[in-house]
DNA sequence: AAACTATCTGTACGTATGTATAATTTGTCA
DNA sequence: TGACAAATTATACATACGTACAGATAGTTT
């Protein structure tokens, strides 16, 4: 009777025979939907905080307020419970993604430094967002990239919109090599990705603190559009 | 009884009172020298591809074909174990830096790309070693920066040598910014892990496997002189 | 040979882990 | 109101964990 292996239904009338713990047929959410977010707003920040080996079942219950069952009866084993973490966010970020790219190719003259823009900014934006979920999935997704048994997961998330970018830049660069275009890509989320999960590294090198990652935000971008511009050049 | 907490006496006739597990007046290696490494090489590789939290005292043991007491006798307490782990090969990359770091500044027009390429590539070839526990250290390291309990030890280790590099930076760009440096230099080096730590990220873009971190090299070389240069440019 | 110390083995302890489940409460609909 | 399912509690289980330690072994020194 768990609810916990339900499908992504985020339309509230899309099917008849609607998964328990989801959206109920004449629209009311069920009573444990409220327990269901706390639960997996708790696992968000721990496991970005902590990482997801060093994070206890019983730690998640605590920071969420419920009891220890109620973890896994609504996020199932621990293992899924951070796989449905990874993607609850994902349509948010993808969306904004697409919307810039649609903007900038709809526009005058797009250009590789609005794509790079494009691509990074959301991230970023998300990253400084006011609600602090946002923050910290936001430094969980920075911190999974270098775990081989996530990175498959995100990967299949993201990648769909990094492979549109990157025919976008392929047409705004007609000569550049498309598998240069992939590790420019590649350097620069590896680079948006560093400044949200470790501006200690920043700090420690220039002697005073770091401040938000939007402080930061020119300076990438300006380092990546001239990297990727570097990259994106013909050979000779 | 345990060594574990031996200070880092390289010198073998340094001091006459010496530290239990290091080496003997007279010169001779304690017989617990060649189980203490293959100990650390096993913890290295582990902690590389699973990270500190998920590898037990137990595995360690199991991997360096011991006891489990002689991994506490050797490593100490696991975060000991680990710190040791880090530290063991730094004195190498350091020396490479700085030895390349000379060779530049004595030569005839030590430019930014020169630097940057200083910096990076005594990884890059770490990274590549024919002896699997160099690339296993690399991977670690790549890691570990994520990861803020070991972050400050790590950074305490390598930022010396960094600064000795934005010194040189600022030399070859007298009107760059420090800050803006720092952050430059900051989002290099994520750039540098990023092709180590998970080349599965291109692989996954590219739709073809991915090959040594050294295959990258040039694009990455090109793709952070580039960012460099962006971010040294005097604002104006 | 005897004393000594580094090295190594085997085991035990207390605690924490992920997960399952029976029992209870709560809200909804017929 | 009474049936029914979702939600919640409390507890139990088997296992794995990090660490400590008493004792055995093996070299070295006297």
């Amino acid at each position: 009777m768990s609810p916990c292996e339900q499908s992504q239904a985020e339309d509230p009338e899309a099917q008849t025979d609607v998964p328990a713990g989801a959206a109920r047929p004449d629209g009311r959410i069920l009573r444990g939907e409220a327990t269901r977010e706390r639960v997996l707003d708790a696992a968000e920040r721990l496991f970005s905080q902590e990482g997801f080996d060093a994070v206890s079942i019983r730690q998640i219950a605590a920071e969420a307020g419920v009891t220890l069952g109620l973890v896994g009866f609504h996020g199932g084993a621990k293992t899924d419970l951070i796989r449905t973490v990874l993607r609850r966010r994902v349509e948010a970020l993808n969306l904004a993604r697409r919307d810039r790219l649609a903007a900038i190719m709809a526009g005058p003259a797009p250009a590789l430094g609005d794509l790079v823009d494009g691509y990074i900014s959301p991230y970023l934006e998300y990253a400084s967002h006011d609600d602090p979920q946002w923050a910290a999935y936001a430094r969980l997704i920075a911190r999974i990239v270098a775990d081989d048994r996530w990175y498959k997961h995100v990967g299949e998330l993201y990648d769909p919109v990094a492979q549109e970018y990157l025919d976008a830049m392929q047409q705004v660069c007609p000569g550049a090599d498309r598998d240069a275009l992939v590790t420019g890509l590649t350097l620069t989320v590896a680079s948006m990705l560093s400044l949200v999960a470790s501006r200690a590294r920043i700090a420690g090198l220039s002697g005073h603190a770091a401040g938000s990652a939007m402080d930061y935000r020119e300076t990438l971008i300006s380092f990546c559009l001239n990297g990727m511009a570097g990259v994106a050049q013909p050979k000779g």
